[in-house]
This record gives C-alpha cells, structure tokens and sequence, in this order.
DNA sequence: AATGAATGAGACTTCATTCAT
DNA sequence: CATGAATGAAGTCTCATTCAT
C-alpha cells in the first residue's frame, strides 16, 4: 500500500502540522507581548517562514485568533469532560472527589500554562466586541455546565434542596475564575487555594455550633 | 475677596475641569469601542475640543487610560469604605448586613454602569503588560480587603476558626468577580446572583442533616 | 479691515492650495507613470510632503484620480462653452468658423498638452468600471452637445436636411478623438487633421461632378 | 503512420491547445474585471489548472496580454482583409458597397463581442508605455490601411482629387473609432452609426444647393 | 492656551513569481 | 510536465504625536 492510497497524503499532513504550528506560535506571541502589539510579522518570524505565508493558511490577524481561542476552549473542555459526568457521583464525598479531580484538572491548565488564563481572561476580551462576546459565551456555557453538576446533587439529596442553581453555578464559577486569575502571579498558591475554594464550596466559612 | 487671589484661579478650576472631561469622554470611548479602537481625536471630538488640546492635559494616549483606571478605582473604592469597616461588626448577622449593604454598592456601581467592569476587566488588562499588573494589583487589594474583614469575624468567633483566610478571601472576591461579569449579560439577574453568593459564602452548597 | 475679518482665512485658502497641488501632482505622476504604477509616496514626494499628509486632502488613491478628471473636464468644457453656443452662428460659413475655433480650442488643450488626452482616454479607461463609465459618460456629453449644434444647423438649413444629428455627431466626435489620439504621437500634424477633419465633416470625400 | 511520427505530435498539439485556452481565458478575465484586477491564480482558476502551469506558457503576467492583443489585432485583420483589398474596386458605388462590407465585419467583431473594444481601447493603453505604443502603432497601421483605399479612389478619380489621404484617413477611422465606443453602450445602434458615418464619410453634414 | 496641519513609523495585506515535489 | 506552497517586495492607509500659528 503506497502513501499516496492513504486518504491524507503526506503534503496534507505538512499543511495540518504547519497550521498548527502557526497557531502555536500565535498563541506564543499573543500571550507574550499581547494581540495588539504581535505583529503577523512576528508571528511568521517566530517559525522562520515568510510572513506571506501566514496568508496561506489564515484569512487574516483576527481570524487567527479565534483559532487560537478556539484551541484553549478545547483543551480545556477536553481536560474537562475528559472523565466526569455530573451522574457519575452519588453522594456527597464522591462529588467532594469528583470537584477536586476537576479543580485538579483546572489547576493543571492554569496553573502550568499561566500564558492560557492569560490569553483567555486579559487578551482577549479587550480585542473585539465578537471576541468578548465569545469569552462571555464561554462563562455562559461554564454555568450551565456547573449547574448541572449541582442540579444532580439536589436531585440526590446531597446539595441543598433551596438551592438556586443558575446562580450558584455561577458563583462557584467565579471562585474558579478567581484562583485562575490569583494563579498569574502566584501559581504556587494552587493548591491551597482550591482547597479553600471547596471548603467555601461546601461548607461556607460561618462557624457551626 | 476676588477669585484671583484664592489659591486656586478660576483658570487653573476651570483647567481641572477640562481634565475631568477628558477622562470622561475618554472612559465613555474606551468603554464603547475599545481602547485600540478608539483613537485621541475621537476623544477630543466627543469634547468638541482640538486633538491638539488633549496634549496639553495628558501625556499620550497610555496616559490618560492610567487615570480613567484611577477614576474607577476611587469610585469603587469610595463606595466600599464609605460606610464599612472590618472592625464595625460584631456578630455573624451584623456581618451578614453588611456583607449585604457591600454587595450593594457594588452592583450598584457594576449594575448601573456596565462600561465600569467593561472597561476594568474586558479592556484594560489587555492594553499593556503594565496596566495588567495594575489590575491584578487591584485584585490583591480587594483580596487583603476581605481578608481582613474574614480575620475579624475569625477572631471573634463568628467564622470558622480555621479558616484560610488570604485564599478565602481570593474565593469570595472571585464570587463577586464572577456576579461582575454576569451582570454584563444580565443585569436584571444582580440580586439573585449576590443572593446565591451570600448563601454559597456563608453555608455551602451541601446539605445539612 | 483685518485678515481675519474675511471669510476666507489664509489657513483655509492656503489650504486649498495644497489640495490644487496635490491634484497637479497627481496628475503629472499618473500621466507619466500611469495610475498604478504610481504610489501615493510618488505623489507625496513630487510635493515634498509626507504621504500622510495626502491622506488629510482625500479619501483614498482611487478618490484623487476622480478630482484629476474632474479637472481635466472643467478645463475642456471651459474651453469649449468659453466663447462658443450652437445658436451664435446661422450660416453655414458662420459655422464653419465656430467649428474652427472649437477644434482650435481643444488643439490647445490636447496638442498643447498630450498628458491631458492620454490621461483621459489612455490611463482613465483602464482604472476602474466606474472610472470607465464616467469616461462613457464624457462621451455621451459631448456626442449630446455637438448634436445641438448640428440640430441648429439642420432648423436653420445650412445642414442637409435629413441628418441623423445624434449618429453624426458621434461620428464627428469619433473624428475629433482620433485627432487627439494621433496628436499623442504627431502633435505637429494637428493642423492638417483639423483641417481634414472638417473637409470631411462638410463635404465628405466623394468627388463632385 | 503514428501519430507521434508527424511533424506536430499530439503532444504538442495538445500544448498548443492549452497555450491557446490560456490566452482565451486571460481574454475573459482581462475584459471582465481589468487587467490590473485580474491575478494570475484567476486565469488559472478558470481553466482549472494550476497557477504555476501558467508559467510553463508564458513568461509572466505582462507576457501574455501582448499575445491577448495580438489574437485580437489577428482577428479583426483578418476580418478586414478577407475579401476587401484597395484594388478590388474602381467606382464609387463599388468603393461605397466595399466601404459597407469593412463595416460590417467590423461591426461584427465590435458589436458581437463588446470585450473587444473594452480591452483594446480602455484596457490596453493603460497597462503600460509599451502597449500603449503597440495601440497607437495599430492606430497608424489602420491609417496606412485606410489612406491606401483612399489613394486608390483618388487615383480613379472617384475620390476628391485634393483629398488629404492621410489625415483623411485618420479622421475616418476616427469615426470608425467612436462608433466601436458607442457601441459599448448602446450596441444596437450600430447599424444607424454606420450608416450616419458613410453619410458624413462621402457627402458631409453640408447642405447641397 | 488652543488648535489642527503635518508627519512618518509601522501594520496589514496582496500577488507575481519561483521551485521543490 | 503540472502543481501549489512559499516568498517578500511593495503598496495602501492609520493614527499618535509634534509644533507653528
């Protein structure tokens, strides 16, 4: 069997991977001195190739970036969905161990690629009315997902029975958004910040008598 | 008494005043389409003044952008430490009210003019590395603010003993952050955000027995 | 009575100015060069002005050629409706003076001038469909206003009587067109091929008997 | 006897029909959108070949616009010379009926195919010196042309004896000339344009007495 | 003090052409 | 022989900033 039988020839592979390559190295740039001041001409230098050849492979500037959104929001539902569902838990500990898996999963992405959080919550909203609508949509769907998770507990007895999902969802949502932006300057603090996220999460901070 | 011998000139107020304008117009046109997207000459049209003018009261356009951010922080900051402080409560429900009344301000700051968070979290942490930093300072300011006020209540009991305060503190201001961006979408939705905030905050999502 | 009291302020006639010249040189870099082979630096730099500063006085590079033939058709039309209406002459040797004068006129203006007729029907044509139906339009002007002149001729009979006046005007005009297209190369025929011209227009090339 | 053993192998036949495809193609893109408008990738795309195929036939872009022409120069010479030579007619009622034919022919190739004239005259002359030279060089070859049918009536004695041939002949195909152009607007007057332009061509617009 | 005309650095983007496959 | 990926020269246009009036 020739390489040319194969439905992707080899030309076909080299296209994909240098297209991935310019979205890496978009990212590279974007994240580093920010959309704005990169210039397609960095982009291109970065790789060694000619800055024509960006045009080969994206429409233009704008374009690029919703790729390189695109790629992060992947990579973060991939980590995400990549094992838990909202059903798979059905009591209380196992949803305190499935929250820490996730939070676990959160903190790898975050907390190991500051550039991600970075381009996802600093750069890129303040590109573009579109582009910040697409980061809003994405918080949009974080709630749903997250609320869901708590529907579940409150079907199963194991969340309160008051609570306003929607709402919560977002709120909790709000703690992660918060531990990601804190993971800017003080990655270190990872850990026990997600701790005490989920102690919030669960158990509030007033005393108990 | 003539104005001319105060110590401040009609001309030197009415300088001032024109300063203010300007980061006003400034806001309003950062907050509408962008700082990159807004050029000084849209500014100065907005006033009805020269571009030239503009010059004459700010440095460059990084410049003014540095005061509207000033601008915004002392308003916010203004209507937090209005009336509250750490060390006015003494009880769980004490605290609870004031949590409420701080909650308040801030939608009302955030809720009644969304180019507020707009610009603050959507805008200005992607103009420059420096104004990044700006904001992540603001978000360790607002996190030593709560802090303290979570010492308090763990000092006189009101809060859990132990309780990790700093990353605590991170937590809830990420629950607000969270209600901040919300409102930008839905704004009609504020008061049962900062509800399920103040629920999550004090009690926890789990049920108790 | 000061300077400023006059409606036209030197800045604003100074400024006009700049626009003439910028058109001027407009003018001369595409009749040298053609359209597209010159840059707005060209243009700038023929002035010795910054090309930034060409964008102050128009749109764009396809808003200036427009003005360049504004221009070149003032002139033209100028020169044509200086001195000369189809209802000044009533005989045919009347006429044929006027015609003479005409065609003297646009001798002037063509001979004295081959950029103007190679700007015109050489460079013009070619930018743009638009730019070539303005030029369709020129003609269907002029074919217009010569037939005036022929149908003043036909009413008061010193033309035939059965003249197809908007066909033979378009056919004299061709003639006159011809002219200036040959004039680009042999300026000093010009003379001989009006006078030709208006042999043929009058009494055609048939021998009499 | 093989194929491959003729002079002309199928081979290049076959590359002489492509050569040809080409020149059609860029004919169509040239008229339809402009020379300048017009990529090389666009002539390809139209074929379907690839746009480096195009530089296996011709040199570059500038290249093969001469041949465009030089296909169009063959078809309209080839029009007119078919059946009409200067020589073939020796009355005025036969120069008349010649006269007619010429004018049909052409009519056919201008009035059929209005891309014709478009790129011959408002495309060509303003690509560059060099084919604005090759259009004026067609101009004067038409004169030569048209002077010999000239000559040749004046000799028989059925054209005025003091005819200025060749400024008369350049006046006339000026004629010629602004019929091709109306005839981009309004083709179906081309029949009544000619007929105006014999009629002014052997009588003029003069009143006989 | 206010103005806005002038400036030019600099960014994006296109496309004719080359050349390895 | 055909292809199309790569290239970079070149051109258009914007806009922050300066400075003479």
């Amino acid at each position: 069997m020739t390489s040319s039988a194969e439905p992707v020839s080899r030309a076909e592979r080299k296209k994909q991977e240098l297209r991935r390559e310019i979205i890496d190295a978009a990212f590279d740039c974007f994240a580093e001195r920010g959309y704005h001041a990169t210039g397609i001409a960095d982009v291109a230098a970065r790789l060694g190739i000619g800055h024509g050849t960006f045009y080969r492979y994206f429409q233009n500037k704008r374009d690029i970036v919703d790729h390189v959104v695109d790629d992060l929001v992947a990579r973060i539902t991939g980590a995400l969905t990549a094992e838990n569902a909202p059903d798979a838990v059905s009591t209380l500990s196992e949803y305190r161990e499935q929250s820490a898996r996730i939070g676990e999963a959160l903190a790898r992405i975050f907390g190991e690629d500051p550039r991600v959080p970075r381009l996802l919550l600093f750069e890129a909203p303040g590109i573009d009315r579109a582009m910040a609508e697409r980061i809003l949509d994405l918080f949009d769907l974080a709630a749903a997902l997250t609320a869901a998770y708590l529907s579940h507990g409150v079907e199963l007895g194991y969340l309160r029975a008051d609570l306003d999902v929607d709402n919560t969802a977002r709120a909790i949502n709000g703690m992660i958004l918060g531990t990601a932006i804190s993971s800017l300057r003080t990655p270190e603090a990872q850990a026990a910040q997600s701790e005490a996220l989920r102690r919030v999460m669960y158990d509030g901070i007033a005393a108990r008598d």
